[in-house]
Parts: C-alpha cells; sequence; structure tokens
DNA sequence: GCGACAG
DNA sequence: ATCTTGTCGC
C-alpha cells in the first residue's frame, strides 16, 4: 500500500495497523549491531521541503560504524504531532533498503508506543522492517512520570491512559532524563538495557547522535 | 473551551 | 526540526 496523502488517511492507518505491534518480547540474546536513524530538514524560504534522513549501523559492542548511509529528499507530508512516520518514513526506507547489513536492533529518533495512538515511528519502521525497534525522544509527548533518581540507569514508568507505555531513563548522572518506548518486537527492559549500553559520554545513544551528524552533513552538502 | 503537542 | 554566543561547570 502507499502512503496515505492526507493526516485523516494516516491516523486511519495507524488505527489499523496498531494492533500488529508486538511489544513483550525480549530482545534473544545481546544485539551484534545497532542501528540508528535520523532526518535533518531545511528551514529557508527557497529550500523549503528538503529533507536528509540518514541510518548509521554500529557494533554493538565497539561503538565502531559498520555501515552508513544518507539520503536527501523532499518531505511529502506535514509535520503533524502523532504523524511524525509519515514524513520522515519514506526517506528512512529508501535509505533501508540499501543497506548491506540487517541491524539486530534500530534505534529510533522519537517514540514507539508512548504515542497517542500508541503507534509511533518506531513501532511503524518495526512493522514494515520485521526488525526489532524502539524509539528514545528527548521530550515528553504522552503521559507522565514520577521524579527520576539522580544517577545514571535510574528510571520512572511512563504512564499514559493507565498502561506503562514507556520509561523516564537517566542516561548521564545529573543530565535530564531521555524517553524510551518499545516500538516492535523488543520490550520495555530490553529497549532501556540497549539504550543504556549505547550512552556513555552524552545524553543520547551513540546511535542517534551518529545518525544525527549524518544527516545534517547531507543536508548541508546539498544545499551548498 | 483552552492549551499542549515526538521531529 | 531550525535559527544562534557566550558561559557556567566537571
Amino acid at each position: 500500500m502507499t502512503f496515505p496523502a492526507t493526516p485523516e488517511e494516516a491516523i486511519a492507518l495507524q488505527e489499523r495497523l496498531r494492533d500488529r505491534v508486538r511489544v513483550d518480547v525480549p530482545l534473544p540474546g545481546n544485539p551484534a549491531l545497532v542501528a540508528g536513524v535520523d532526518v535533518a530538514y531545511a528551514d529557508s524560504e527557497d529550500t523549503e521541503g528538503l529533507v536528509a534522513g540518514a541510518i548509521v549501523i554500529l557494533d554493538a559492542a565497539t561503538l565502531d560504524v559498520v555501515e552508513s548511509a544518507s539520503l536527501v529528499g523532499r518531505a511529502e507530508f506535514p509535520y503533524v504531532p502523532g504523524l511524525l512516520a509519515f514524513r520522515e518514513l519514506p526517506t528512512l526506507l529508501s535509505i533501508w533498503e540499501g543497506l548491506r547489513h540487517r541491524p539486530d536492533v534500530v534505534v529510533c529518533d522519537g517514540y514507539g508506543v508512548a504515542h497517542p495512538r500508541r503507534f509511533g515511528l518506531a513501532c511503524h519502521f518495526g512493522l514494515l522492517t520485521g526488525v526489532p525497534t524502539f524509539g528514545v525522544g528527548k521530550t515528553a509527548f504522552v503521559g507522565s512520570h514520577a521524579p527520576v533518581g539522580d544517577a545514571r540507569g535510574a528510571s520512572a514508568d511512563l504512564m499514559f491512559e493507565g498502561d506503562v507505555v514507556g520509561r523516564a531513563l537517566r542516561t548521564r548522572t545529573g543530565v535530564k532524563p531521555v524517553f524510551v518506548s518499545a516500538g516492535h518486537l523488543i520490550d520495555l527492559d530490553g529497549a532501556c538495557s540497549v539504550t543504556l549500553s549505547l550512552t556513555s559520554g552524552y545524553r543520547l545513544p551513540e546511535t542517534t547522535r551518529q545518525a544525527d551528524r549524518l544527516s545534517r552533513d547531507a543536508l548541508r552538502t546539498a544545499m551548498s
């Protein structure tokens, strides 16, 4: 099926796919390859709509970059809170199809089931690729949580409509927590575990940091 | 009804 | 997301 053209169609699609998501699956062993995905946008008058997506695959043990790819294109869908996937997926999927390696888990910049309709970008990406996915957000989108301890590793469940949809997780002592939620084929514990293994010196996972840098570089190059 | 609202 | 300098602190 093709991508929805309107927010109404997009919402309908999310509600149709949401029940296929599996977030009760423990990750089978420690992942060997972890991927990060991100998209950068141009905001000027004449570059309006220009986007650059990037996917970076790291060796989970050493955090060395095993493979990376980027692609510049046009955003076909407007940014609407709750519908981020429809803006970023086309570019990310194109990149995904050209990858030589198959990561064991993908870290998305955004949310999984911690979403108004329980179907964030990470769920959608996981469903379409069949690979375990989860999301790490920098700010809260839905839900609320108790205060998080000050030490790295401390966390508090993110509650939404009576359910635990994610976790506010402190990845660095004394630094604002990030918001982790399962996307597909992984559970919350696994997602938090992987997140901690990817955050040694920074608040955000090394995967998203690398993908963020690559997407920005690709966008810069495309505009110059 | 009003505000808030991943990136 | 993006526009942006210096500055406080480990």
